[in-house]
DNA sequence: TTGTATGCGTTATCAT
DNA sequence: ATGATAACGCATACAA
C-alpha cells in the first residue's frame, strides 16, 4: 500500500481541486493573497501527499537548481577537506546541496570540472583550485554564475575570495620564533609555482626577515615529495649555521611539508626544540604527538569554508558590489617544538 | 562575440536542417542507421556549436541523471574521505558526478539525506553511514534506486556491501602480536553501539583470543572521547598484568582510537614497543612518526571506494542478482611499536 | 529513415 | 484571485 512514486504538483492540484498554477503560487509566493479557504485546501493536500517539489524540474523551468559546485584541487589534502566540511554544512543549512568535483591534482581539468558542474545548472561555484594551468578558467567560463575562490587566487579573475590572512599568520610565527631566541630561520614550502597562497607566505616570510635584520637571517627552501636528500641537506646546512651560536628553526608552509620535515628529523635523529626549532602552518590532529609537540599556525578551516559558502549564497540572493576579500586570522598554537632557549 | 548561452538540441537541429528527434537519435542511438549525409550534417552542427546535452533535462525526461548520491556519516573521518576519494574518481571516469551529503554524525538525518538526494534524481547511492538511529532507511526508502553500503551494514537492508575483511585483518594483527611474544592483549574500540564494523572487529578479537587460550589473554575496552582517565586506567591495568612477566599490547579499532592511545601514552610517559606493544587499524600518514613508528593494519581505502562505485555502476547498467559482498584484505604494516621481545 | 507530438515537473505569462 | 497554457531541454512513442 506504499506510494513508491513521488507526488507531483498535478496530484496536489487534483486533490485540492485547483489548478497547478495555484499550487505553485501557494508554494512560492505565499505573500500574495490567495483566498484563505483555497490556501487551506492546498496546504492540506500538500501535507497529505507529503509533496515536495522536484528540484530538477524547478531547475529546468526556473533556472535555479539549489546546487552548488565545489571544485577542489586535491581531496587528499586535509586542508581542502576541512574547508569542504564547513562549506558543505553551510550549504545544507541554506537548502543547497553540494556537487563535488575533485581534480586529483590534475591541473588541466579545471575547465572540464566547471563545465560538468555547469551542465547540472549549479547556481554557483566554490573553487579551491590551483589557479593556473591549461584548464584555467577565465571569468566567463563560469557561465555567468557567481564563484568564490578559497585559499588560492586566480589571476585576472575577480570574484569573492576567502583565505587565511597569510601575512599576519607568517608574522605571528616568525615573531614567536624570534622572541624565543631563534636567529636562523628556514622557510620550507612546496614549490611555489604560481600558487598564490604559497607565494604570499613566502613573500611575507621575506618581509619578516627584512624587518628583523640584521639580527635574524632567513632562507627559503622548496621541497618536493621525491627528494628527501635535498631536504636533509637543507636541514643540515641550517643546523650548521645554528652551531655558530645562533639558534635555528624551521617554518613549514603546510601540513604536507610538516610531515616531510618530521620524517627528516627522524632520519637525522634530531629532536624538535633541541637541534632545531619548529613552527608549521596547519594544525593537524597529530601535531601534539610528534616529539615535544609541534607548534603550529592553526587555520580556521571550518570558518573559511563557512565564510566561502556564506559569501556565495549572499551573491545568489542578489548581493551586488565589487569582489570581496575575507582574510581570516590564524591562531598560533605554541607547543614544545618552539621552546625558547 | 561569445555565446554565453549553451546551445540546445533545437539549435543543433536548426543548423543541421533536421528535427530535434533526429539529433537526439544521432546522439543516443548511433547504432540505428541514419542516412550518412544527415548524420554528417548533425555531427558537424554538434561540433560547431560545441553542443552538450543538458543532464538536467535528460534526467527529467529519460529518468537517469548520471548523478550518484554519496552519504557519509562524518566527513571529518579520514577513512570516509579516503573512500570518498576512490569512489569519486571511479564515478567521474564513468561519467557520473557525485552529490555529497555529510551527516555530521547526526545519526537521525540519514533519511533526510536520502530524500534530498533522491529529489535530484540520483541514479543510486553510496552509503557510509551508521546503519542505525531514527532516520534509518529501510530498503524502500531508496525510491527503488540501487545502493551500495560501505564499511557498515544496515540491518535488514540487503544491498551490495563493500568493506575491509575485518576478521582476517584482526587475525593478522593478533597473530603478529602473539608471535612477537605478547600475551596480554587489550582491544580498544569506539563504543560499539550498533555499528557493524565495530562489532565484527570486536567479535573477531574475541575469536583470536579464544584460539590462543590459555596462553594469551584478552580484554576489550570501549573508549569515548571525553574520558581520558578511564583510558589511562585501562592502560595502567593492562601494564600491571604485563608486569607479571607477560608482555602486553594494545590493539586500536581505528585511527581515532589510535590518536587517543598515543595521547595517553604521552601522558603516562610510556613508549610504544617498550611498556606496551601496539597495532592499530587504519594507517594514517603520521603513523611512522609516533615514537618508534606505529604498526598498523592499512585498509585499502582507495580500492574500497573504487569497488563501491564500480559495484553501483554495474547495477546501474542492469546487473541483476543477489546482493554481493566484497571483503577486501587489509595489509599489516610492521613498525617499531610491535617489536618482539 | 525522418519528422511530429507528447510528456517529464515546475514556473511564469498571459487571460479571465 | 485563479486557471489555462507555454516554456525549460530532452527523449520517445507514433506517424509518415
Amino acid at each position: 500500500m506504499q506510494r513508491p512514486v513521488k507526488a507531483t504538483i498535478a496530484d496536489v492540484a487534483r486533490m485540492a481541486g485547483v489548478s497547478k498554477a495555484t499550487v505553485s503560487r501557494f508554494l512560492n509566493h505565499r505573500e500574495r493573497l490567495l483566498s484563505p479557504d483555497i490556501a487551506a485546501r492546498v496546504e492540506a493536500a500538500v501535507a497529505q501527499l507529503a509533496y515536495t517539489p522536484s528540484p530538477m524540474a524547478q531547475a529546468l523551468s526556473h533556472g535555479r537548481s539549489r546546487l552548488i559546485g565545489l571544485v577542489v584541487a586535491d581531496i587528499t589534502n586535509p586542508y581542502s577537506v576541512a574547508v569542504l566540511r564547513g562549506a558543505e554544512k553551510t550549504c545544507q543549512d541554506a537548502g543547497y546541496l553540494v556537487m563535488l568535483f575533485n581534480l586529483g591534482n590534475d591541473i588541466d581539468r579545471e575547465r572540464e570540472a566547471i563545465d560538468a558542474l555547469a551542465g547540472y545548472q549549479v547556481d554557483g561555484f566554490i573553487l579551491n583550485t590551483l589557479g593556473r594551468g591549461a584548464g584555467l578558467v577565465d571569468v566567463d567560463a563560469l557561465h555567468g554564475k557567481p564563484a568564490v575562490l578559497v585559499d588560492r587566487r586566480h589571476p585576472g579573475m575577480h570574484t569573492d575570495f576567502v583565505s587565511l590572512d597569510n601575512p599576519a599568520a607568517m608574522q605571528a610565527a616568525c615573531g614567536h620564533l624570534v622572541e624565543g631566541g631563534y636567529r636562523e630561520l628556514l622557510y620550507i614550502t612546496e614549490p611555489q609555482k604560481g600558487v598564490s597562497s604559497r607565494r604570499e607566505r613566502t613573500a611575507a616570510f621575506g618581509d619578516c626577515i627584512a624587518a628583523n635584520e640584521p639580527g635574524v637571517a632567513g632562507d627559503v627552501f622548496e621541497s618536493t615529495g621525491d627528494d628527501s636528500e635535498a631536504l636533509d641537506a637543507a636541514l643540515r646546512a641550517l643546523h650548521k649555521r645554528a652551531k655558530r651560536g645562533r639558534r635555528a628553526a624551521v617554518l613549514a608552509g603546510n601540513a604536507v611539508v610538516t610531515l616531510r620535515v618530521a620524517s627528516a628529523m627522524a632520519r637525522l635523529g634530531w629532536r624538535f626544540g633541541e637541534e632545531l626549532g619548529f613552527v608549521g602552518f596547519d594544525d593537524p590532529e597529530w601535531a601534539p604527538l610528534i616529539g615535544p609537540g609541534l607548534s603550529t599556525i592553526a587555520q580556521p578551516t571550518d570558518a573559511i569554508g563557512r565564510a566561502a559558502a556564506t559569501c556565495l549564497i549572499e551573491r545568489l540572493r542578489g548581493l551586488e558590489g565589487p569582489p570581496r576579500q575575507l582574510l581570516l586570522p590564524g591562531e598560533l598554537v605554541v607547543r614544545g617544538s618552539s621552546a625558547p632557549a
